[in-house]
RNA sequence: GGGCUUGUAGCUCAGGUGGUUAGAGCGUUACACUGAUAAUGUAAAGGUCCGUGGUUCGAGUCCACGCAGGCCCA
């Protein structure tokens, strides 16, 4: 026996058994191993992070990983893949915390830094386990035995030498962001505490709408000419006055329609023109102002204040135009008091223009940034730009109104208050908001003012309202090399293409500096030490640490103690055993040029900059492995989740752009999510999240796999049902693994053996071999197509048609005499050797995608031979099919007619069983002959070519052809709409219609001469030519027809009494061969065969076709007898019951 | 609110550059086959192609505006 049999199969078992291989043989070292010497295919992974479980995604997206890399394989290349663990980060800090049922504030106090991330170091690896056995069981070919580390001194050390490079280009500097800020607690609060619940509070706030005075200039023409030469003011609204005197820009909607109103100020009463929103015109002017009398104004009670719209365009045209500072305290650095557009502006509140002040609002920080707008600032006794607003939410001195006023009134004690209160004169305190008001009021500045209610954020510490406030922050200047970025993007190829272009490609456009700031504990400290008066220190190694702790250790600058901690780093240096994290760094101190003691800058970095760097710091660049590196960079291939699009993706580009003037990936496919099958997200809370590991051990890796890959392109989000694997199962599986049991079921009956000599030569195989083997060489080349374009999906779907129609359905269905017939002949052989190379170009096709069946496959198909090829080298001297190189396309093989022949063939035989079906005739009743109309010799040569295909597949004595010349053929005739298109345009109707209504003779005049006088109304229509219609065949008057897509049939229903009796001989064959089957006969056991005469005509049919049902059913006799036999059984047939006696003949 | 994306049969998906009768698999129903048989084949039923406008002789396909879902950002 040379092919293993499986009564029932197992795909999960398969797996087990094909990775135990795998383990014991180390075949993923081997894949490598074979390949040494070849070009690389370099692929980076994506770092998860361990400290949480695997899910079902990640099945998916590691699967896609897999399939590239694997193909690459086959295809020569060699292909490493280091693994990687990302390990830093928020989410651990919050896992550790809740673990240890502590917050961030407790660190430090209640434990210590040092424990605080031991804690996270082991909680980081906790589920490495859990991982690591996913990896295996899915078939993922990665090498876990060296992983990178993101945690460890030498990635560390790695990224240090990165942000010293951007230090060295200028690309790294401190600024600040906006952030929520609680001058009550004087310290800024994550996002995480912003949203904890109470936070947010219904307050009672001095909202005011302000008006800013329009600057005469070109682009403002339009305004003061729509408001002839008169003044021009915009309006912007604020709940927050005591920002305004940081005002540097008004950002409108570019969408947004604004009007210019005159009108009158409600305060000074003086005449103005306002722009603002036209839907929001109503907020401020009552309807019985419009349009009203502003002669009699001035003489009025000035209750009704009169308006009208002078003007109305699109926030577009409002761009670049200048306006007056409203509350001139500060000057700014360079030009500012510009209109800029913002995708932010809503026409919910205000006036469809808002107020931005760059130094206290997020979005008006990035859009002022974006647009070239300085904010206002003041320089503090050490030079540095800081806000109008001190730390405890006062303003500066330079407020000279409100000199170290607090900004909001809450900040004031009860005490506090009471003198402010006696300082300003009043009964009552006013608050800064109130007292801008007044002054604005007083200077024909302000339109309106109100109290507003609104929810404001407030510290959960102190309770007193937070102010966004900037604050420290070091940044990578991305937007100095933004276009650089988007240039080489341009070079990527993204799959799908809309990731790269839109997603990626207008967030690149859009970038603002990259905050890499991240005041927390575990993670990758910024490697800056700075003086308190600003001298800094960028550390890029732990060489240049080493000597600057020993260039410190000699200055007087540093105190004992000081030196003290530094002589203890030095001391873990020596025995290396230091740590990189805090607080290990923070307790170095080093001594600037000028002598100053520096300190590390607090900050850790972002933990996006520990995955993007990984393309260095996964190999210790540049201090170790540089020809490594050089040969692995940049990456030919990447494969992350689509979310990843501003994390990771992001970051590889940033650094490797910036730096090295490169991108870090040729090709990225971003993978969608996977839902449930509802399409709602899988999460662990709702229930609805699937176990990865169950699914794997009770369906199996492969068609796990195969499903994820073919139900739907990676991009798209895959609705996630077992089903599905189920339907892959039984559907793609189940029929190769039926086909592989075919052949190797035969192929040991018949003593067969594969070979890879002495093959029957391709000129003499059968026209059925010579077609399945042209599709399988299609097939090759289309497989190919995909993979190298990054499509798996259209990949596996082709595989997977040609295995289910082509391969098993047609191909085997209609070759099983071939194998199950008679002694070995060049035709059995052929049949054989055609079947198992299909079998192992199949196995090798789909094994990327499902590579413990692909192997499994392989591995039964060529295990016999492997010895005789190991000593011939040849072909198969591979054990795995991951070792084996890409089956060659090979054209000579493909047959382009004769697959468009096979293709007829099985759309007649399918237009038969049809008509049969319909009149119900069973394809064992043989029929006498059916007529096929062609219009065209070529079509009836290709037809021809199958005929016997066609004959025996439908059980039909003769097709017969019916061609133009009988006389007979009914035709049909059809606009050709695509090529009438052009000429006739609108007058299709009437053309239509003509053509529709043709006569035979008409028709046949047009076939004759080419075209047809037409005689139509219509001067262009004179004519109709032969190429504007489509001439069809649809009837066969007298038949029974059945026509699709351009093919009729029309079958010769007559059953004459030889027919008759065939059938019911072949009906009486399979009612044997089914008693044999029932008593457990043999397949090569002889019977004879007793049959009682009950009926004439039974008896007739079977006489009449004694030979061949011997011959079918393998018997030596067939006696006609007049009595019952004794033991006789019975069996129904449709019109007759059999009494028959069957026995083996021993 | 912005960027990107998806919407076609009960379910999962195909439908180059517009061409009039929109396809496949699963499921359902019926039938056939019975030496691939806990397989297999054939057929039928099943569709306001998310909606509304527009361009066009002609729109599932192109354009605009919506609706619903998703991701990222604010």
């Amino acid at each position: 026996m040379h092919y293993k049999e499986y009564k029932s199969v197992n795909y999960a078992a398969i797996a087990d058994e094909i990775l135990e291989f795998w383990k014991q043989n180390k075949i993923f070292e081997q894949s490598i191993e074979v390949r040494e010497g070849s070009p690389a295919f370099t692929f980076y992974e994506g770092p998860p992070s361990a400290n949480g479980t695997p899910g079902i995604h990640h099945v998916m997206a590691r699967t896609i990983k897999d399939i590239f890399c694997r193909y690459k394989t086959l295809r020569g290349y060699q292909v490493k893949r280091k693994g990687g663990w990302d390990t830093h980060g928020l989410p651990i800090e919050l896992q550790v915390e809740k673990e240890l049922g502590i917050t961030k504030e407790d660190i430090g106090v209640k434990i210590s830094v040092e424990d605080y991330n031991k804690q996270c170091r082991e909680t980081v690896m906790r589920f490495t386990d859990q991982w690591n056995d996913l990896t295996e069981k899915m078939g993922y070919w990665v090498d876990l035995d060296d992983p990178y580390i993101t945690y460890k001194n030498e990635y560390i050390e790695s990224i240090w030498y990165l942000l010293k490079e951007f230090y060295k280009k200028g690309l790294l500097y401190k600024g600040y962001t906006i952030q929520p800020y609680s001058p009550a607690a004087g310290t800024g609060l994550s996002s995480h505490e912003l949203n904890m619940p109470g936070t947010y509070k219904e307050v009672k706030d001095t909202s005011l709408t302000a008006q800013f005075k329009v600057k005469k200039s070109e682009k403002s023409d339009f305004l003061f000419e729509a408001a002839k030469g008169d003044n021009v003011y915009i309006l912007a609204w604020t709940t927050t006055p005591w920002t305004l005197p940081a005002n540097s820009a008004l950002t409108v909607g570019k969408g947004i329609d604004y009007v210019l109103v005159h009108t009158f100020n409600p305060y000074t009463y003086l005449p103005v023109n306002v722009v603002l929103a036209k839907v929001l015109v109503n907020k401020y002017l009552s309807e019985k102002g419009h349009e009203g009398d502003f002669e009699g104004f001035e003489a009025s009670d000035k209750k009704i204040i009169p308006w009208t719209v002078l003007a109305e365009f699109k926030g577009s045209e409002l761009e670049g135009i200048e306006y007056e500072q409203l509350l001139p305290y500060v000057q700014p650095e360079a030009a500012a008091f510009r209109v800029i557009i913002g995708d932010f502006v809503t026409t919910e509140d205000g006036t469809g223009v808002v107020h931005t002040s760059p130094t206290f609002g997020a979005d008006d920080f990035r859009v002022a940034q974006q647009n070239g707008i300085p904010p206002i600032m003041i320089k503090d006794e050490t030079g540095k730009d800081v806000p109008i607003v001190d730390k405890r939410g006062r303003f500066v001195k330079e407020i000279t109104d409100f000199a170290l006023d607090y900004v909001k009134e809450q900040y004031l004690t009860d005490a506090e208050k009471e003198t402010e209160r006696q300082k300003q004169g009043r009964d009552k305190y006013l608050s800064v908001d109130e007292r801008i008001s007044i002054k604005l009021k007083t200077e024909n500045k302000a339109f309106n003012v109100q109290k507003f209610d609104h929810p404001y954020p407030h510290c959960w510490r102190t309770d007193k309202p937070v102010l966004y406030y900037p604050l420290d922050s070091w940044f990578i200047r991305t937007t100095a090399m933004k276009d650089r970025l988007v240039a080489l993007n341009k070079t990527i190829n993204w799959q799908p293409e809309s990731t790269g272009t839109g997603r990626f490609g207008n967030w690149l456009e859009n970038a603002v500096d990259w905050n890499l700031s991240r005041s927390r504990y575990w993670g990758t400290p910024l490697p800056i030490w700075r003086s308190e008066d600003g001298e800094e220190v960028c550390i890029g190694s732990l060489e240049e640490l080493k000597n600057g702790i020993l260039h410190a250790q000699k200055d007087d600058a540093l105190s004992i103690e000081q030196k003290q901690k530094n002589a203890y780093f030095l001391e873990l240096l020596a025995e290396n055993k230091e740590d990189l994290h805090r607080p290990f760094v923070d307790e170095v101190y080093l001594v600037s040029t000028s002598g100053k003691v520096m300190q590390r800058e607090s900050d850790l970095i972002d933990v996006w900059f520990d995955s993007g760097a990984m393309p260095f710091a996964q190999w210790h660049y540049p201090f170790e492995n540089k020809e490594i590196f050089d040969n692995s960079y940049p990456a030919d291939f990447i494969s992350e989740g689509v979310d990843q699009t501003r994390g990771w993706f992001f970051t590889l580009h940033a650094i490797s752009g910036m730096l090295y003037d490169s991108i870090a990936f040729k090709n990225v496919v971003s993978t969608g999510l996977v839902l449930d099958k509802n399409g709602n997200k899988m999460s662990k809370r709702l229930g609805n999240a699937v176990n990865p590991f169950e699914t794997l051990a009770q369906y199996g890796a492969d068609p796990t796999r195969w499903y994820m890959i073919t139900n739907a392109e990676p991009w798209d989000n895959l609705k996630f049902n077992v089903e599905g694997i189920t339907e892959v199962q039984r559907k793609f599986f189940g029929t190769l693994t039926n086909t592989y049991n075919f052949f190797a079921l035969y192929a040991n009956l018949d003593n067969y053996k594969m070979t890879e000599f002495d093959r029957v030569p391709y000129e003499r195989l059968p026209e059925m071999d010579r077609w399945i083997l042209s599709k399988l060489n299609t097939l090759v080349k289309e497989v190919a197509e995909q993979y190298e374009t990054y499509n798996p999906t259209k990949a596996g779907r082709l595989v997977q048609d040609f295995v289910c129609d082509q391969l098993s359905n047609w191909y085997v269905r209609l070759c099983r005499r071939r194998f199950w017939q008679g002694e070995m002949t060049e035709n059995k052989q052929a049949a054989y050797e055609t079947l198992q190379h299909c079998l192992v170009v199949v196995s090798q096709l789909m094994s990327p995608i499902a590579p413990f069946y692909g192997d499994w496959l392989y591995r039964n198909m060529t295990d016999c031979i492997r010895e005789e090829a190991k000593a011939k080298r040849t072909h198969f001297l591979h054990e795995s099919v991951h070792f084996t190189t890409w089956h060659e396309y090979d054209a000579s093989m493909v047959d382009t007619d004769l697959e468009e022949s096979m293709e007829l063939a099985q759309r007649i035989s399918s237009l038969v069983h049809s008509l049969r079906k319909i009149h119900k005739i069973k394809v064992r009743q043989p029929l006498q002959r059916v007529l096929i109309p062609v219009l065209s010799e070529s079509t009836r040569e290709k037809i021809r070519h199958v005929e016997e295909i066609i004959k025996s597949e439908v059980n039909i004595k003769a097709v017969e052809y019916l061609d133009d010349d009988s006389g007979i053929l009914k035709k049909k005739v059809k606009p050709n709409f695509k090529v009438l298109g052009p000429k006739y345009g609108k007058d299709m109707k009437e053309v239509g219609n003509f053509i529709n209504s043709m006569t035979g003779e008409q028709l046949k005049e047009l076939e004759k001469s080419g075209e047809l006088y037409t005689n139509s109304a219509l001067a262009t229509f004179s004519y109709l030519k032969l190429e504007d219609v489509e001439i069809l065949t649809e009837d066969v008057p007298g038949w029974l027809v059945a026509s699709e897509g351009g093919i009729t049939v029309a079958l010769d229903m007559t059953i004459s009494e030889e027919l008759r009796n065939e059938g019911i001989a072949r009906d009486f064959v399979n009612r044997i061969q089914n008693y044999r089957k029932d008593n457990g006969f043999e397949v090569i056991d002889k019977i004879v065969i007793s049959l009682y005469n009950n009926s004439e005509m039974l008896v007739n049919a079977i006489e009449a076709n004694k030979e061949y049902i011997c011959q079918e059913v393998q018997a030596l006799s067939l006696a006609i007898v007049q009595d019952s036999p004794q033991d006789a059984s019975q069996i129904e047939m449709d019109e007759f019951l059999l009494i028959v006696k069957v026995n083996v003949v021993k």
